[in-house]
RNA sequence: GGCGAGGUAGCUCAGUUGGUAGAGCACACGGCUGAAAACCGUGGUGUCGCCGGUUCGAUCCCGGCCCUCGCCA
């Protein structure tokens, strides 16, 4: 019987060509594309998030409207690995969202989740006594949790507010978010592009987003109800309120922005193998596919 | 050509009653544990259009020139 599946993922900057690469590398493999993306998860901004043509795993699973979060996404990413492992293919997890791919990976036991009622009493709090009167409430509440925030972070200090009352913490114990204690044997890939290269990626998406009708697709979408987390999708209030040649300067200046952030995120990643990414995507996917297989072939080893 | 407004950071602009300047965005770096394409922190990157004058000292005042925009010819 075939010995067991090592995971992959593929990480990179957006426009790097991650979704042509992990979708060679299912192929050659035998298995699926797992994304990792936050924004890619709605349903509605296909042109606007750059969603992969072909049917992937937890891509278009929620509708605008609905909010979110990490932890749920992780539940969900933890069943669809499983699943494909047990049915002896290989889950290829990629995704722009940094945090999302660590995830997936790992099982980072979040602390619980708010209800809304909870989050809205520790906003209303946080405004009407203003950031430095919360932050000190917080000090008293979970002194540990305030040494980790800053005051002016309204959302952290919040967040540490609702879990003093759900008998938890901001970061409980371990660090597993860039542990190296990961839920199944993983193989990580990170597609390094030259800057310029993947500038020129990026303006040219933009346009061709245009020429597809992203503006139409944004004005769509923000006719009908958003969630909060789902607005923050790069560009879609410029892209349906600017001037044509404002709106794709700003998406343009916005997504180099973003791809500047997941390149920090690339170099933090433990044990992460960089590849060239400025090759043919089935030539980078071979490379991969090598190193998956060789894994394979050795069982209980760590790469190193 | 005449009149008016303007030329200060990569961009949009503020300011200095004369002591070489600061906001937002951009950019760089750092943080981040159920909002992560989010959120937070730190950093000013500059011949203040050019030349001359007045002055202890000019980005600021005066003169000339160049450029941009608007209105009138």
């Amino acid at each position: 019987m075939a010995s067991p599946r090592t995971l992959v993922a593929v990480y990179g900057p957006t426009a790097s060509g991650k979704t042509a690469v992990a979708e060679a590398v299912a192929d050659s493999l035998g298995g699926d594309v797992v994304s990792a993306d936050s924004m890619q998860a709605y349903r509605g901004l296909p042109i606007l998030t750059a969603q992969p043509e072909r049917p992937t795993r937890l891509v278009a699973i929620w509708p605008l409207s609905h909010e979110g979060s990490v932890g749920e996404y992780a539940e969900l990413a933890h069943a669809a690995i499983d699943e494909l492992l047990a049915a002896g293919r290989t889950p290829v997890v990629t995704g722009g969202t940094g945090l999302y791919l660590r995830a997936a990976l790992a099982d980072l036991q979040l602390p619980p989740a708010p209800s809304a009622a909870l989050r809205a009493h520790w906003e209303e709090v946080y405004d009407r006594l203003g950031a430095d009167a919360a932050y000190e409430a917080l000090q008293r509440r979970d002194s540990e949790a305030a040494a980790r925030v800053h005051p002016n972070d309204r959302r952290r200090v919040v967040r540490a507010l609702e879990l003093t009352e759900l008998g938890s913490s901001l970061r409980p114990d371990a660090d597993r978010l860039w542990g190296d204690e990961l839920r199944h044997d993983t193989v990580v890939f990170g597609l390094d592009v030259p800057r310029d290269v993947l500038l020129e990626r990026i303006e040219r998406r933009a346009r061709a987003m245009f020429d597809a009708g992203v503006v139409d697709e944004a004005r769509a979408a923000l006719a009908g109800e958003v969630s909060s987390t789902a607005v923050h999708a790069l560009g879609l209030r410029e892209v349906a309120e600017l001037p044509p040649g404002d709106a794709l300067d700003a998406l343009v200046v916005r997504t180099r922005r973003y791809a500047a952030y997941q390149r920090k995120w690339m170099r933090r990643i433990p044990g992460i193998l960089i590849l060239d990414g400025n090759r043919r995507p089935q030539e980078i996917a071979d490379d991969i596919v090598e190193v998956a297989r060789a894994r394979e072939r050795v069982p209980a080893g760590r790469a190193g």
